[in-house]
DNA sequence: TTGAAAGCGTTACCAG
DNA sequence: CTGGTAACGCTTTCAA
């Protein structure tokens, strides 16, 4: 059987409250007896169950990430952060992949709640409204999604389209097609709508293949629409639709970049390391799990902050191949 | 406040323990009286306190998962398989990322313990010792690793470096390098020895570069070391690190693979989208989880089973991008 | 400064 | 089949 707070008072000769309060809070109590305590625990090797204590303050100590995709390498590496930044206030990390799946995210949100003091929603793909449905429960932060009333952290998703723009416009590309992701996620329709402003201020036509999913396979099954297209260039929902594209115009001898460039958005790892090498959007995406873990951590302390916290993060295009029509 | 099991009697009009048993056993109790209690359940949409529950019952529903770096693409994968498989028998995961340091391990585990049934330990780097601390305490699953008492998953990784071994001697290579991994890693020293006993087997050179950390910078770093020697292949640690030192070498001028070959390990999604393509051993990596899933279940079911399974999963070479000198 | 006791929400046990 | 009550391990009053 474990140990005990009880055994630890009877091996010390005191009352467990002495005893719960010689761990806690040690100055109140005598040093000797917190001496005696303190060696009783070490010796029993005791070390409190947050199970029975989280009962009594209805704190955990616990959160709860939940993302659609562990397998996207732009969420490992959120999650990484999120879990060094946690630990570092000693929280422990609960995790829940609902593998794209609206429908799982409120039960797996649900069926974790009683056990975290809050939520960091990434990337959610439920619905407004049933993510509403949390609202007052639970502190939620949500990241990569803007939905009131959730305090949120998000990529400057539009500054990112403009930059991208800006450089191919510069390229010489006139006509442009766009990638869509998931029609769930937010992030794709905000980069669409950036995508679309800066499209349009500068006068290039846009075409919009259909939303796939935002994976590799998603941007290979959508290549071929892309060819049949009248553009120069193309931008993708995120790296990995980038690469599916481009894997898919090579298998039909389509030269990337020099007959069609292709731009991606994330900056995964693997973005740099490929041939050719994709130009893409860099987002900061240990600051997203930074900033959502300080955000939470603030929402939990003061109960009834309004939390209305809205935190865009900058990105920055990075260029690595892309070429101009110019050029052909 | 939050809904209790007090609640629901109340409004139904029984006991707590018919609450209870309605909810967990509805065979226990009364066709009406189910009836009732589910109505009132549903009516304050009551969901029953797992930490409550597990206090009594000792079962908490959760695992813990414990893994160096969520950053290596091996592991999300892996975590992802867990996950899912988890889920199916209603099991949340806890997940500990320890940033490759031996010292966090224990600790990482130690904090989790009271709240889990059971832990998956992916590769973890902690010394047997320290591992063998927590014999008996909790149900422990050992993935990528082999450790008495423990049950354990792992990879046939004598015979997949048997496979490139094969490979490379078929295309003529004699002389080969190989590029370590972190010496605190299990997979590390199992994949030498049997890269050791398969190149004896052949008469084949093999020239051992320094351990370096299993990441793409840490490939890089071992690059120019392997140039230096008289090789005309190179086997890496992982992936990542078979990515880093082709990085370095096409920054040197050293053309991949007429010049010189190299194979990675554990087939990472990016592995076959680089340019080379990167010839690799691929590793169920979703059985991995899925199995380790399966018998810590077993493990956590029948307390005092052995527990000394020791599955070992087949390994697969995918050729793609290596040549021989024969060619060049 | 310390000890006794209540209570957190649940399940398990024992009468009825 | 049902209700009352103890118990899980801890923190937090409340007295002493």
């Amino acid at each position: 059987m474990a140990v005990t707070i009880k055994d630890v008072a009877r091996l010390a000769g005191v009352s467990q409250s002495s005893v719960c309060r010689a761990l806690a809070d040690p100055a109140r109590v005598r040093p000797e007896t917190r001496e005696r305590v303190e060696r009783a625990a070490r010796e029993l090797g005791y070390h409190p169950n947050r199970v029975a204590r989280s009962l009594i303050t209805g704190r955990t100590g616990n959160i709860g990430v939940v993302l659609p995709d562990l397998a996207n390498p732009f969420f490992p590496t959120v999650v990484k952060s999120i879990q060094t930044r946690a630990r570092g206030f000693d929280y422990a990390v609960f995790l829940s992949d609902t593998d794209e799946d609206p429908a799982v995210e409120v039960p797996a949100i649900r069926a974790l709640a009683k056990q975290v003091d809050g939520f960091l929603l990434c990337s959610p793909r439920a619905t407004d409204e049933d993510l509403r449905s949390f609202a007052g429960e639970k502190p939620i932060v949500v990241l990569n999604r803007r939905i009131t009333p959730f305090p949120s952290v998000t990529a400057d998703n539009a500054d990112g389209m403009r930059q991208v723009v800006a450089h191919l416009h510069a390229l010489g590309h006139r006509d442009v097609a766009y990638v869509a992701g998931p029609r769930t996620s937010w992030s794709n329709r905000d980069r669409l709508r950036g995508l679309r402003a800066a499209t349009a201020a500068r006068g290039m036509t846009l075409v919009e293949a259909g939303n796939v999913a935002p994976t590799v396979d998603g941007g290979a099954a959508a290549a071929d629409l892309v060819l049949a297209a009248p553009v120069t260039a193309v931008l993708a929902y995120n790296d990995l639709v980038a690469l599916g594209l481009i894997k898919r115009f090579q298998a039909r001898g389509v030269v990337v970049p020099e007959q069609l460039s292709v731009v991606g958005f994330d900056d995964i790892l693997v973005a740099g390391l490929v041939g050719p090498p994709l130009t893409t959007v860099a987002i900061g995406k240990e600051q997203i799990g930074r900033v959502g873990v300080d955000l939470l951590l603030e929402l939990m302390a003061d109960r009834d902050s309004t939390g209305t916290a809205r935190r865009v993060l900058p990105t920055q295009l990075i260029v690595r191949g892309s070429t101009g029509p110019a050029f052909r």
